[in-house]
DNA sequence: GGGGAGAGATGCCGC
DNA sequence: GCGGCATTTCTCCCC
């Protein structure tokens, strides 16, 4: 049951807080938003989070941050919740028109995401298999980020030439070959030199960055992250290759 | 009470399931992850997207995209949801060890955001006041799609030279710069001129950005995004004044 | 705490 | 459908 007491124990407790209701948000902060009524479910995270999430789309329609402050008020027949954040200066309301269910639960989770296939995998796979670039490639550094910029590896070629690689796990965009552009112009003035090899390695490349790596005199290295999580067992890793 | 049936039947149904559980986490698709044991909230919405969350934090740590498939098995002492997409060839499996609730929703809403502050409104803004920029400025367009590239803005000042605009709703970063620089160069070629001023418009700027500002030779406008919603009232509007 | 860049990014809009 | 880009991006890493 849903009343102003047990909504602040739950929060003072971190509880988990679970409401599905018919609500009217808006939103001032950062931006402004207004949302109309609709059958939504709302979490307030223990760490002070709040989402709304609609019965469709991934992302939350509304949110605020962690370290939020939350008070609910009951207001004649509806009830309102008033979210504000003073650090962003970001305020939500969300004006309950009915209450489906509400749920507070006192979860423990500390666990932390191990994940396989980034970008900076894929920066560690050409640093440690160099010929995947080309034969004779020496990569000098990964992941330089005092002397020359956010460069994912630079090195020399067969030729002792510079080579900058900008790696992406998926798709090179025109963003990815300026990207390339601005560290190779770095290497050059930072070197004093004015051949510097840039390579865009990445899965797929959009036709508007294949056009612009022509113009740049950059080339292209087809190659696609690598995927291996070792606490993979083998019988998880059975489960999808039908 | 999560069982087989009840679960397909809601998922028949569309519903949206929310089941509080303690559970393992194993992902393969673009990438790879496993997450150890802990309690979360898995919510199964009507578009067939799923979510994980954490206790923390305001992203799901685990998801899957709209139009996945689902099964629920149960095995021994513990319960096994599998969700596969065909289209994007990605895999997740929830092992679940406890099940603290779960619950099926019939959840109704069609209703889109209305947002105000946008870059888009940024561009609006500067569109109907030109002299936001600067005294004689006289744009030509906004959202320039076709011929010269995503520009936001451009037009000409007082001296008839070119001027682009881009327009940053937060803060102007490198990034924003060398976009800047790319849609310059642009018009540079396609209208056959020499010089073309650049402009970046936003409230804030990085250091490094205002220093490539100044070596290409660029501008800075210091403006605010516009942030007005028609439909406030101005009794929400008061909620935040204090 | 701020800057810089990735993300299993997602979502939007235009072609 | 793909391409290009914004996002109340969020998150992480490093200074």
């Amino acid at each position: 049951m849903l009343d102003s007491d047990n909504f602040q124990l739950a929060l003072k407790k971190n509880d988990v807080l679970v409401l599905v209701v018919n609500c009217v948000i808006d939103y001032d902060g950062r931006a402004q938003s207004h949302l109309p009524s609709g059958d939504r479910i709302i979490i307030i995270k223990s760490d002070k989070s709040l989402l709304v999430h609609q019965p469709k789309g991934s992302s939350p329609i509304n949110y605020m941050k962690a370290h939020s402050q939350h008070e609910l008020a009951k207001n004649d027949n509806q009830f309102l919740i008033e979210s504000k954040n003073q650090e962003f200066k970001e305020y939500l309301t969300i004006t309950i028109n009915k209450v489906y269910s509400f749920n507070a639960y006192n979860l423990k989770d500390d666990e932390k995401l191990e994940l396989a296939g980034t970008e900076r995998d894929m920066a560690e796979m050409i640093y440690t298999h160099p010929e995947l670039i080309c034969k004779g490639f020496k990569p000098l550094s990964k992941e330089e980020h005092t002397k020359y910029g956010f460069i994912d590896i630079f090195g020399y070629d067969a030729n002792n030439e510079l080579v900058v690689i900008e790696c992406k796990r998926y798709i090179g965009d025109p963003k990815a070959v300026t990207q390339l552009w601005r560290y190779v112009e770095k290497i050059k003035s930072s070197k004093g030199v004015k051949k510097v090899r840039g390579i865009l390695a990445c899965p797929k490349i959009s036709p508007s960055a294949k056009k612009m790596l022509e113009d740049f005199g950059f080339e292209y290295a087809k190659i696609n992250p690598p995927k291996y999580l070792e606490k993979f067992s083998k019988k998880q890793k059975a489960l999808h290759e039908f």
